[in-house]
DNA sequence: AGCCGTACTGAAAACTATTTTCAATAATTC
DNA sequence: GAATTATTGAAAATAGTTTTCAGTACGGCT
């Protein structure tokens, strides 16, 4: 019979998430699976600071250092499972990478800083065109669009 | 007659520069104008941090505070003369805005930090037309197309 | 041209986000 | 299970930027 802690230690998705971080001579380490777990939680839209990711695993108990989560966050990123963003804000943000490629892009108030994702498509074939051309490879596009938003703009 | 001196001290240009800020309530001051100078100074395509820009005013002898700098470059962000670029790289870079909006956008390595300027107007359409569904006003559209340039490609 | 009020400057200190160091720990490999 | 070595966490270090504050200099006014 399976219990519930049986379940915990291996999912399907940490299998998946242990072979590509295995095959590239990482490791699966708790802290990495809690991270990632709070990124996967994230309601959609909603991007989270690392300081963000750290502060809602302190809530839940988890005392994970903010250096592994930076840590963390790197490996993430270069591994294509989240997105970095850099909504010219003062730090940086992270979101869940989309299966494939990300079709969302940010529109930004520069005045209050509130943040809505919109689609379009088309603006990724634009970059891997402009990516080909040239013969580089293309890891993401960020079309973010600032404005000053209308509860803004009513003073 | 007119004497260089003369000349210097009121270009069309400044005078411009000068009203513009004094509209608002500001002054146009001395470093104010070196600072823009070396903006509008630098090569097409070339994107400069705060750094940069003293670093520069520095060799060529003058010496205005970094804190001076970093003020001037907001002050001249929020005027709409200088755009403010958030490439995902850990410092913000400038560049002069071209006159009613830029067309042109970046694709940056995301292993050598290379940025290579392109063109592509039909972009900046698809951010209005999605600023204007909601309302809002443009101030301004970022495009980043992150990659791995041939170079970096082969290790 | 000179005076006045106040925006501006620069040096230093403060601050924020992120990275590094290093000894202890824990995930894989054998 | 033992050995190897990637990983962790606390603290210190770093990087970029902002704030403070006393002194300076623009620009409005006469």
């Amino acid at each position: 019979m399976m219990t519930s802690e049986d379940y915990e230690q291996g999912t399907v998705q940490s299998e998946m998430l242990k072979m590509l971080l295995n095959q590239e001579g990482f490791r699966l380490t708790n802290q990495r699976q809690k991270i990632l777990e709070v990124i996967k939680n994230a309601p959609e839209g909603k991007h989270l600071s690392a300081e963000d990711i750290h502060q809602k695993l302190s809530d839940s108990g988890e005392s994970i250092g903010i250096s592994t989560v930076y840590r963390a966050l790197h490996l993430l990123a270069n591994l294509g499972l989240i997105r970095e963003l850099a909504l010219s804000e003062e730090r940086k943000f992270y979101e869940l990478c989309h299966p494939f490629m990300n079709v969302h892009h940010h529109m930004v108030c520069a005045q209050c800083g509130r943040v809505q994702e919109f689609e379009e498509a088309s603006i990724l074939n634009l970059g891997s065109e402009e990516a080909l051309r040239r013969g580089f490879s293309l890891i993401d596009c960020q079309f973010t669009v600032h404005v000053i938003c209308d509860v803004c703009a009513r003073k």
